[in-house]
DNA sequence: ACGCAGGGTATT
DNA sequence: ATACCCTGCGTA
């Protein structure tokens, strides 16, 4: 028998399947879907059993060298899953099969010589320092491979590839006896009288014949000591084993069961055609269009729970890390341990170990991150994509896939629906639910008819013309200082993304550039130095400007840190959180801060985008975003929509209980509509104004995009390398496709590398990956000769 | 004539 | 990706 194999090398050359013999002794064993390791060329690596056949036309074949997995971690269904991602995307297919499992799956290579001649031998001694192998980097570091290969060549060593994955694991000592009580009895007569730990143990034992004892337990349940249990080891008595465990992240949190709560008029006709999609084993894809605190999540819950009665199973996407906890908090109060969660706040092994629960069904509700789309469950009942309109769900590295195309794939395998839950839907998702694609569901009104917080925009230009230069309007601060007062809690929210605090002389408009990017370098204060998002140049922070020699050059752009200190300056009893990325990348921080603030042990909340989604506490009256604008500048055709999303989502965490929320917006364009709209919270006219703006530019979702973007050292290069992609993009598509550029990428120069692009705006090209392939391919010697690179995107939701 | 570096190429 | 082979140039 003969197995097809993708072969873990990204590149053009070896996507596709090469064949394998299947030794005699695997016969039976290999299917698709294991990872395998293989011989490639000299070396040894890992691949994917694609496929299993009797015939193949190459002649002289290599054997399979080894099992990584003993039953597939991909079945057809991913199998298939990941080759339509790899095409629809263009990417190697091995990168899609990698995205689809967890990170500690993917290959280790470690490479080795060993020592194959034990006969005494000066210079064998020598090289091999008296071990039996050594590794290749201290044999590369020794330098001496070259003496090496010379004993290769002489049978004197030879070279090991060896395949690990990343994560083991885990496993614990168990302890079992497997003799009889009488055999027992007659080990018990043997011990000496003063043995007590030995006299306790064989008595437990006596009691438990054949059950599986930890060390632990043997010693807390018999009162023994582990200094008996090795005794008993050696004797004879107890025999050791591995038993393997999993890493639970959840272990030691207490999660309070809930039960389905009355559903609304209205959730009550949202459902009801989710309900009989599930009863019926229908595809069918759902917008869940619901005002923040509408109660969305309800609706999920108890289709899940309509799945679950089923006897299937549920995928659950939220958007990265920010509102796991409490969404987490949700799911497990009402599904307990049928629960697994995926998300990147979890360690390798971890992520490893809620997998293989999932794999081996004992889990039936998957809540995760992006990635989570993957699960691999064979029963899927329904797939929910919360916040539909977040752009973490498109992957920005290869495979650029986004969730949502990838939900609705699986659904319609699994003949089953998708919801797709939002206050303010994408566009795309939004047009598709008008034309009837997408079946719409609408949640107007918010739980026990909470009125939606009262919004204010204050211009701060107004604000800086009236002698005021803090960044709190007086507004916003006199509101702040109330809620102190009355005891309640504040959000305060800072875009930094995009206006990072650069550097800037007053005096002659100096901003501080990466010398290796087209970018300015933005200033940490922690650490105190200038650094480059782009490519981690770092360099220290001049106390005068390098251009003038002008003492005034001053950091822009708010950061939180900033914020903070002006707060403690003017509302020194205050008590102050701060949330970014600097306050909650250790692990376990994020929820830790959150819970601190539900706890009332904090007045305000001082955050970045994490805060924006998600948080819901009763105590919270006043929501501030101090700078509203700070996206809609990016050069993105998003912006508006993106501006809208946050400001909308933002104001949606006040007065969500029995208390009245109000909203302060910041900003310098009050009269911009994405700001204006959002503050009526009014998803509907912003729908209308933006459609009609990006039926003017051939935007989505009016036209699909894709970006071919290529990068060089030589800026000519690149410019005529991209000029002659665009013209052969447009020979290849039809004439109602439009070409952009090529033009400068936003972003010039990365890493002294120049980038020119080129947009393809489209409503219907079939022809359009074909013609996006044979670009790569052709182009694939430059690429290799002279260090051209290039990146596709389709789709493409980072513009930059 | 040999040695080394750099590029090109195949990998079942 | 990576190991290997080949070519070309430099040195002996």
């Amino acid at each position: 028998m003969i197995a097809e194999v993708i072969v873990d090398v990204p590149a053009l050359g070896t996507d596709k399947v090469f064949d394998y013999l299947i030794p005699e002794k695997w016969l039976n064993v290999v299917e698709p879907g294991m990872r395998v390791a293989v011989p490639f060329g000299p070396r040894f690596i890992q691949g994917f059993v694609m496929d299993v056949k009797t015939e193949s036309s190459f002649k002289k074949l290599k054997e399979i060298s080894g099992l990584l997995d003993l039953t597939p971690v991909l079945n057809n269904e991913l199998l298939a899953l990941g080759q339509w991602i790899a095409n629809e995307t263009l990417s190697f297919k091995i990168s899609a099969f990698h995205a689809m499992l967890p990170a500690a799956m993917k290959a280790k290579y470690e490479k080795y010589i060993r020592r194959t001649n034990s006969e005494s031998n000066p210079e064998l001694e020598s090289l091999f320092l008296n071990k039996e192998e050594i590794t290749w980097k201290e044999a590369e570091h020794r330098e001496i491979l070259p003496k090496l290969r010379e004993q290769i060549n002489r049978g004197n060593a030879e070279v090991i590839y060896d395949i690990k994955d990343r994560a083991k694991k885990k496993t614990v000592n168990v302890y079992t006896t497997f003799l009889t009580e009488n055999e027992l009895t007659a080990h018990q007569n043997e011990i000496r009288a003063n043995a007590t730990a030995q006299r306790k143990l064989i008595l437990f034992l006596l009691k438990h014949l054949k059950e599986n004892f930890t060390t632990q337990q043997l010693i807390e349940f018999s009162g023994t000591s582990s200094t008996a249990i090795q005794a008993f080891v050696k004797k004879g008595i107890l025999q050791k084993s591995q038993d393997e465990v999993y890493r639970d992240p959840f272990a030691h949190k207490e999660f309070e069961r809930t039960l389905p709560l009355a559903l609304t008029e209205e959730q009550k006709k949202a459902i009801t055609p989710v309900l009989s999609r599930i009863e019926a084993n229908e595809y069918q894809t759902f917008l869940l269009y619901g005002v923040t605190g509408s109660g969305k999540t309800e609706i999920y819950l108890q289709s899940i729970q309509k799945v679950l009665e089923k006897g299937k199973e549920a995928i659950v996407l939220v958007p990265e890390i920010s509102l796991t906890p409490q969404m987490v908090d949700r799911f497990k109060g009402r599904f307990g341990d049928d629960v697994a969660v995926l998300h990147s706040g979890l360690s390798l092994g971890e992520k490893y170990d809620e997998w293989r629960k999932i794999q081996r069904k004992e889990a039936k509700v998957v809540v995760g991150a992006r990635s989570a789309i993957f699960a691999p469950l064979e029963n899927i009942g329904i797939i929910i994509i919360d916040e539909e309109h977040e752009t973490s769900y498109k992957q920005e590295e290869q495979p650029r896939y986004h969730a949502r195309d990838v939900a609705i794939k699986r659904a319609k395998h699994h003949h089953c629906p998708v919801i797709l839950g939002s206050a303010t839907p994408s566009l795309e998702s939004f047009a598709r639910a008008q034309k009837g694609v997408y079946h719409l569901l609408t949640l107007s009104k918010r739980m026990n008819d909470m009125a939606l917080p009262a919004v204010s925009i204050v211009d701060m230009r107004e604000e800086m013309r009236s002698g005021n230069r803090s960044v709190f309007s007086v507004e916003l601060f006199e509101k702040i200082k109330d809620r102190l007062e009355k005891q309640e809690q504040t959000i305060l929210f800072l875009n930094r993304r995009g206006h990072s605090s650069f550097l800037l002389c007053r005096d002659c408009g100096y901003v501080m550039q990466c010398p290796h990017c087209d970018i300015s370098l933005t200033f940490h204060r922690f650490s105190n130095e200038m650094k480059c998002h782009y490519c981690g140049f770092t360099t220290g922070v001049p106390d005068k400007c390098p251009e003038c020699m002008s003492q005034h050059i001053r950091y822009f752009g708010t950061g939180t840190q900033k914020v903070e200190e002006e707060l403690n300056k003017v509302l020194p009893e205050a008590r102050i959180i701060r949330m970014d990325v600097d306050t909650t990348s250790r692990k376990g921080a994020h929820e830790k801060l959150l819970d601190q603030f539900k706890s009332g042990r904090a007045d305000i909340l001082l955050g970045t985008q994490m805060i924006a989604k998600g948080l819901d506490f009763p105590n919270i009256t006043l929501v501030g975003v101090l700078s509203a604008d700070t996206m809609l500048h990016l050069p993105d055709f998003r912006a508006a929509e993106k501006t809208f999303q946050l400001l909308t989502q933002v104001s949606g965490r006040a007065g969500r209980h029995e208390l009245t929320g109000e909203v302060v917006i910041q900003t310098y364009t009050p009269e911009h509509y994405s700001v204006e709209l959002a503050g009526q919270q009014n998803y509907d006219q912003f729908y209308q104004r933006e459609m009609i703006l990006r039926k003017m530019g051939s935007y989505p979702p009016f036209f699909y995009l894709s970006l071919v973007t290529v990068s060089h050292e030589d800026l000519m290069e690149v410019i005529s390398a991209t000029e002659k992609m665009a013209k052969f993009i447009h020979a290849n598509l039809s004439e109602q496709a439009v070409i952009l550029g090529p033009a400068a990428s936003p972003i010039p120069r990365i890493n002294d590398r120049y980038r020119y692009q080129c947009l393809i705006k489209y409503k219907h090209e079939p022809k359009l990956i074909s013609t996006l392939k044979k670009l790569l391919e052709h182009y694939q010697q430059q690429y290799n000769k002279e260090g051209l690179t290039i990146s596709i995107d389709v789709n493409p939701y980072n513009m930059m």
